[in-house]
DNA sequence: GTTAGCATGTAAGGAGTTACATGATTTT
DNA sequence: AAAATCATGTAACTCCTTACATGCTAAC
């Protein structure tokens, strides 16, 4: 999954916002997190947390050395100037908000921004994977192909899970709006692209 | 998705194997196939290609010039290597098979190998997104953090997910096995959290 | 005639993995 | 005492994306 530099940097930032950490931690609740796919490893991570305690971003917490044995590491804690970049990074609206590792990564701090960000995040990711919907329906039109069993099978489920993303988001995006309400309301039909 | 190199260089030769094409259209069918991520690049193709007919699994098609007014185009087909390659590839059972990116590829030429294999890598993908559920589980219950709202619901829809995943995988165990037994059979109840 | 899509490529650069290196501490 | 896990890092390498570059052809 592409696209991850600045991903690694808003989910540290946003993991160091609940409080700090060193980095073994940091790495093993990033991969709790987007662990859905490939982990994340050390030599992407240490040179990402040097690169941020470059820019400022973080900062070593020089915490009082009461308990004497302590192992040899690193707790970072985010700077003002980190935080800054946090909520700037989480207040973008547009494609970087929305693809595949990004979306989970704002969703997760979502708490940390305003109902309009949310909600036109939540609807940016939903007519995105309404876009992709709709390519594959318009390409399997046109080619009528000699149906392969398992290509015909992997292309249901795709869609399927697709589906039952968008139907995911829609309650969402409900519950923003209406308070509570759980019902999966009928989306106005998507002006198609 | 890492470890693209090896799963274009798979896609490929099974895409030519249902007959000859030229990169374009390769483009085409390969981000329908695995399109549910980022699509692929020219800048990755091309490259993937000219390395494959350097070491001979694929060669530019002589076609007979009958239609004059050709496009500038080079139309590839599978050499006897290639279509040994493949068949090597697609016989792999391991860690590489069942991978996210690489197992939908597989999947997708599973007409091409035994039952033997299909169900070896249905059963290995089976236990490595059970494992995930298990080390999620674990680690959830270790460490019972302060709930932040939409952190739960990413955790649940994840999950959730990748639950649905793991019966999918299960319809399809017994379909293989037993003809055409359509019926979701019960699954040892997974050890909830 | 001009826009959109077909068609192929290259160069530079970013991002992350693998493998390597090291050592402390806790558990068995 | 050994094994597992904690903990931090570096260097080489692979792979892919982005941006650039070019030109043909069909449709409007």
């Amino acid at each position: 999954m592409a696209r991850r530099g600045e991903t690694i940097e808003l989910a540290v930032l946003g993991l160091l916002h609940e409080g700090p950490m060193h980095g073994y931690e940091l790495r093993k609740r990033l991969n709790l997190m987007l662990g859905w796919g490939r982990l994340l490893s050390y030599g992407s991570l240490y040179p990402a947390l040097k690169k941020m305690l470059r820019n400022n971003l973080i900062e070593e917490v020089t915490s009082a050395p009461s308990t004497a044995s302590r192992r040899q590491r690193i707790t970072y804690q985010v700077t003002d100037k980190g935080t800054d970049e946090f909520h700037r990074l989480m207040s973008e609206v547009g494609p970087a908000a929305w693809e595949d590792d990004n979306f989970d990564i704002r969703f997760r701090f979502f708490s940390s921004t305003d109902m309009e960000i949310r909600l036109r995040v939540l609807e940016g990711r939903r007519s995105r994977l309404q876009e992709r919907l709709d390519r594959v329906q318009r390409e399997l039109a046109m080619t009528q192909r000699e149906v392969d069993r398992y290509a015909a099978e992997l292309q249901r489920h795709g869609v399927e899970s697709v589906e039952r993303e968008v139907r995911w988001l829609s309650d969402l995006i409900n519950a923003e709006r209406g308070g509570e309400r759980t019902t999966t309301e009928e989306q106005p039909p998507a002006p198609a692209t």
